[in-house]
RNA sequence: GCCGGAGUGUCGAAAUUGGUAACCGAACACGACUCAAAAUCGUGCGCCGCAAGGCUUGAGAGUUCGAGUCUCUCCUCCGGCACCA
């Protein structure tokens, strides 16, 4: 064979592979060992089985995890690296629907289709851990089974029905409730917030576009808020990208702060309120309770205007309901409220504060009732809309960013100063005096040191006259309190706290006096309209200065503390902790902590997900159901449609709607929370895995997926486990040690691969073209893995050709005629040293997901390889070693041309060899003033010195160095040598 | 608005973490082979310049012998969160 033929080679390699079960997990053994080495459990996503099939963004993730899996079991690990589909859930549904044919049998067609497209890329997945395709739709029926057992297992740890029925509702992290959601008619179904979209006319359903209103229904819960800490705390230990780290983090939202309590005037009532921002407690003027908050009726009674606040209340929910939470609330804001009529006692004895209903405020966060205050940009807004009276507390302090992080680092103390701040109007036009400072570039008014024994008035009427020369200034107004900033004085070299004055004087006329040259050069002065001022000033404290000549109210929100009195000239930033120990060693307030994230909505009224295992009875007790009465299997149904009522269409059979069976089913993030443990031991008859064997395989090592899922399944399987952990069915604490994303693959036109814009690739065509080996190397070369990339079809050529270059050179080897035998055990010491190096690289490249440098650094070695006349044969297949994850078949089809016998995939992973990786000698940069004006080839244990002789005489440095004195030499070992002249 | 991430040739992208910017690949140009084309091989390929040389990592400053990398300000794009008190 001298061509090289793919579509021969792959076909034959990927029997041969299957029928010696070359990618079998080690069996694991009762007695607690594995026969094979220590585990690693590699897991993808596993993909839905739309109708669609496979482009070939999808396998880029499966390629990842499979060179990842391969080179893992290569090393000597036993690799659990298994492949099934998620087919329940809204997405399988849909497309039965759309398509009328039942779900169970929509997805088994499907699968077919996905299975044999997943067939031909070469993939290393254990099959043996799913069921063979045509049963897969009973595969996850039974994994209804297993859902069960979450409940069952709840069941065996009590002993009584009294104590069941305690763990579900006292504990209840499973419980019934009630609750608005986003109810969508046309599917017949609540949707995520995720699965809805904002249209033009309204909310409408991700898939089909359907409308979707708010509406109240009965639901099951998980209390994940419960987990809010340990979900939290959890992220630090994983390998995770800092990146999705960071979305479970905002999506926890945890928040430290304060509970106030306050009494209600005239009435017995109390309220609470929740507060991060405490510092300004004492500049709270008024209170704000939610709309639809439980306590507002109450509040009311007894009270003339209560059937006018009720209905603005009322008012304000229904516009809030016609826009999705958490979307475009910019758009949608407008500060709506109404006075109660109420007052609150302050807490602090500032007085009795008024209570009214906001539309910003939200019954379900915090205690949905707020102390306001003017130190807040929402309350300031409202207050001054319903002309609420304020009281500041806090001055605004601003810190200049200009080289003050240098002096911070000096550790020199800040040197306080008064200052006045004269803003100067022009006698006749609407213009200011503008004053930029020659030496530090700052634009703004005319500042000036407040002398000891002078007033803020005099002292700016002094500076006006010394530094513009202006001789009849007129003092205007103050405006309003100080204003404080910190800054670097590049000049004096020294911190500054400036306490600045502001003051609005006018001219009265234009006599001025000649000031001296030099006090002009230090002060460039202009006269500038509004507009123009705005752009002139170059600090924020000038800013703030300049509002408040304009009349522009904003509220501060960050300063230097008035009250209370303990905390008096104390910067906000700095006291927190302080004032919150002060705050509860008083009595005012208690700690509290909060979290953005909800109960998870654990219902949908849909057909095609798990049945609930629970039963209600005449009195509308819940039970579980016995273990006699496991599983709990999907009946089979006329009609799958939503009945359009908001009941799922199990409502609609009789048979069970008479046993009292829950008639919503589980969402589809219910299996895939737990779907990596069921492949432990997949053929399990009694429990979803046996615990010894789960004690093994502990959880997954490397998860690959999409960052798509970082706020659902991520975070779901996360609360899963942990929950599950706390039963004593697992053993980690959490389900996915290390996590990849892949990027998304656009196409050709960089948009969303799609049929609407049939830019659609499909594996199958590229495989049939170039072949699997070249696909799979083309989608790691062709940019970070976690990139979204542009599928090319020009590109992939590149990727041909490296392989086309590596059957060259191995026919080469194979040739034993004396002419072309580049077969030699004599050792190519240059090329020795790349090869361990490329080694090295690829390892860790591999480790770490960097597949696009590693085929990189594999292409130089072959480009290396193929420049050499003679080849040592064990170097070479070291070579086939490393490149096999990537390339599986070609290699392993030269590697049995080479004469082996054994399969190249379960060959093992050779090591870098440190000796044989040492350079000798290395290259040089000469560099004259930073700039490279030359090479030279230097031994790497050469002394300096003898560099430093060696270099100077070369032609290229000569030039520049003659008639030049040589101030400084550096040398960087291996790499430069830099003169200084 | 807040929190992340990014911005480098014509394009996808590298850069041992402060040490020769642009590895590898694509595209392009020229040459060889060929009747010809494709494939293949060879050469070139950041920008300006005949050259010597100069310039160049979104813009501007700073630290340093030396900055794509560190610091600051600003701009643009992407992602996440968003009436969360």
């Amino acid at each position: 064979m001298n061509e090289y033929d793919h579509l021969k080679i792959e076909k034959k390699w990927q029997s041969v592979w299957a029928k010696k079960k070359a990618y079998k997990t080690g069996q694991f053994v009762k007695s607690g060992k594995a026969s094979a080495g220590k585990k690693y459990y590699v897991l993808d996503m596993f993909p839905y089985p739309s109708g669609t099939g496979l482009h070939v963004g999808h396998p880029k993730g499966y390629i990842g995890s499979d060179i990842f899996a391969r080179m893992k079991r290569m090393q000597g690990f036993n690799v659990l690296h298994p492949m099934g589909y998620d087919a329940f859930g809204l997405p399988a549904e849909q497309y039965a629907l759309e398509h009328n044919i039942s779900p169970k049998k929509a997805v088994e067609e499907n699968i077919k289709t996905f299975e044999k497209q997943l067939s031909i890329i070469g993939l290393s997945y254990d099959w043996d851990r799913i069921e063979k395709s045509g049963n897969i739709g009973n595969s996850y029926v039974n994994a209804v089974t297993d859902n069960t057992e979450i409940f069952s297992a709840l069941e065996w740890k009590s002993k009584t029905e009294k104590e069941k029925q305690d763990i579900l509702m006292k504990y209840r992290l499973a419980y019934e409730g009630y609750s608005e959601v986003n109810w969508c008619p046309g599917l017949g179904t609540v949707l995520a917030n995720d699965e809805i979209l904002e249209a033009p006319k309204g909310l409408v359903s991700e898939r089909g576009g359907f409308p979707v209103e708010k509406k109240i229904m009965r639901q099951w819960f998980l209390r994940i808020t419960a987990y809010a800490d340990r979900l939290l705390t959890g992220l630090d230990g994983l390998n995770w990208s800092e990146h999705i780290k960071e979305i479970q983090k905002n999506w926890i939202g945890k928040s430290e702060g304060l509970i106030f309590s306050a009494k209600v005037k005239d009435t017995d009532i109390t309220i609470k309120t929740f507060s991060t921002h405490f510092e300004a407690c004492y500049a709270d003027t008024f209170f704000v309770i939610a709309p639809d908050h439980e306590l507002l009726p109450k509040l009311l009674e007894g009270l003339p205007q209560k059937d006018e606040v009720l209905k603005k209340a009322k008012e304000i929910v229904t516009r809030r309901n016609s826009f999705p939470e958490g979307k475009n609330v910019e758009e949608h804001k407008e500060i709506d409220g109404i006075f109660t009529g109420r007052y609150a006692i302050d807490p602090l004895g500032n007085g009795n504060l008024p209570i009214w209903v906001a539309g910003f405020a939200l019954a379900n966060y915090g205690t949905g009732i707020v102390k306001c205050s003017a130190h807040d940009e929402r309350d300031f807004a409202f207050a001054k809309k319903y002309n609420i009276p304020l009281k500041e507390v806090i001055e605004p302090l601003v810190i200049r960013p200009n080289g003050l992080e240098d002096s911070v680092k000096l550790e020199t103390p800040f040197k306080e100063r008064k200052a006045v701040v004269a803003v100067i109007k022009h006698w006749s036009q609407d213009k200011y005096l503008g004053v930029e400072w020659g030496n530090t570039g700052w634009r703004g008014f005319v500042i000036g040191g407040i002398e000891e024994e002078e007033d803020a008035v005099s002292s700016g009427l002094r500076e006006i006259v010394e530094e513009t020369g202006y001789k009849n200034p007129k003092f205007i107004k103050s405006l309003g309190g100080m204003v404080h900033a910190k800054f670097y004085q590049t000049i004096k070299k020294e911190n500054r706290f400036a306490h600045f004055e502001p003051l609005l004087f006018q001219l009265k006329n234009d006599e001025r006096l000649d000031i001296s040259g030099e006090e002009e050069k230090l002060h460039k002065l202009s006269w500038l309209s509004p507009a123009e001022f705005e752009s002139f000033i170059t600090n924020q404290d000038m800013k703030i200065i300049w509002d408040r000549v304009m009349e522009r109210e904003k509220p501060i929100l960050n300063g230097i503390l008035n009250e209370p009195s303990e905390f008096k000239g104390r910067e906000v930033s700095t006291v927190r902790e302080e004032i919150a120990n002060w705050l509860v060693e008083k009595g005012f307030a208690v700690r509290q902590v909060n979290y953005k994230m909800r109960d998870a909505v654990f219902a949908r009224q849909r057909y095609w997900g798990e049945p609930i295992p629970l039963r209600h009875d005449k009195n509308g007790i819940i039970h579980e159901l016995l273990e006699k009465d496991l599983p709990l299997i999907l009946p089979e149904v006329k009609s799958y449609r939503p009945t359009g009522t908001g009941e799922s269409p199990l409502a609609n059979v009789h048979a069970w709607v008479k046993k009292g069976l829950e008639t919503n089913t589980m969402p589809g993030w219910a299996g895939s929370s737990w779907y990596f443990l069921r492949y432990m031991d997949p053929k399990n008859k009694k429990v979803f895995a046996d615990k010894k064997t789960i004690e093994y395989w502990k959880n997954v090592d490397m998860y690959v997926g999409g960052a798509e899922h970082a706020t659902g399944h991520l975070l779901y399987s996360r609360f899963w486990h942990k929950i599950l952990k706390d039963y004593g069915l697992t053993v980690t604490e959490e389900p996915f040690q290390a996590l990849h994303n892949p990027g998304m693959m656009f196409g050709a036109d960089n948009r969303k691969m799609s049929k609407r814009w049939g830019n659609v690739v499909n594996p199958d065509d590229v495989v049939k073209t170039y072949g699997a080996d070249t696909f799979r190397v083309y989608e790691m070369f062709m940019g970070p893995f976690n990139a979204s990339l542009p599928w090319s079809m020009d590109n992939i050529i590149g990727s041909r050709r490296f392989l086309e270059k590596v059957w060259k050179v191995s026919r080469g080897i194979l040739d034993t005629s004396p002419k072309m035998s580049r077969r030699l055990l004599d050792t190519n010491q240059k090329l020795e040293i790349l090869l361990h190096k490329t080694i090295k690289k690829v390892t860790e490249d591999i480790e770490n997901f960097n597949f696009n440098t590693a085929v990189s650094s594999m292409m130089i070695l072959v480009n290396e390889f193929e420049k050499q006349k003679k080849i040592n044969k064990k170097d070479w297949e070291m070579f086939l070693k490393i490149l096999s994850p990537f390339a599986p078949h070609i290699t392993e089809e030269i590697w049995h041309e080479l004469g082996h016998k054994t399969l190249l995939v379960t060959e093992s992973w050779p090591k870098p060899d440190k000796n044989k990786m040492k350079e000798k000698e290395v290259k040089i940069a000469v560099q004259i003033n930073s700039k490279v004006r030359a090479e030279c080839t230097v031994a790497l244990n050469m002394k300096e010195e003898n560099i430093v002789n060696m270099v100077k005489i070369l032609p290229a440095v000569e030039k520049w160095l003659s008639g030049k004195e040589i101030k400084k030499v550096i040398y960087i070992s291996g790499k430069l040598i830099n003169f200084v002249v």
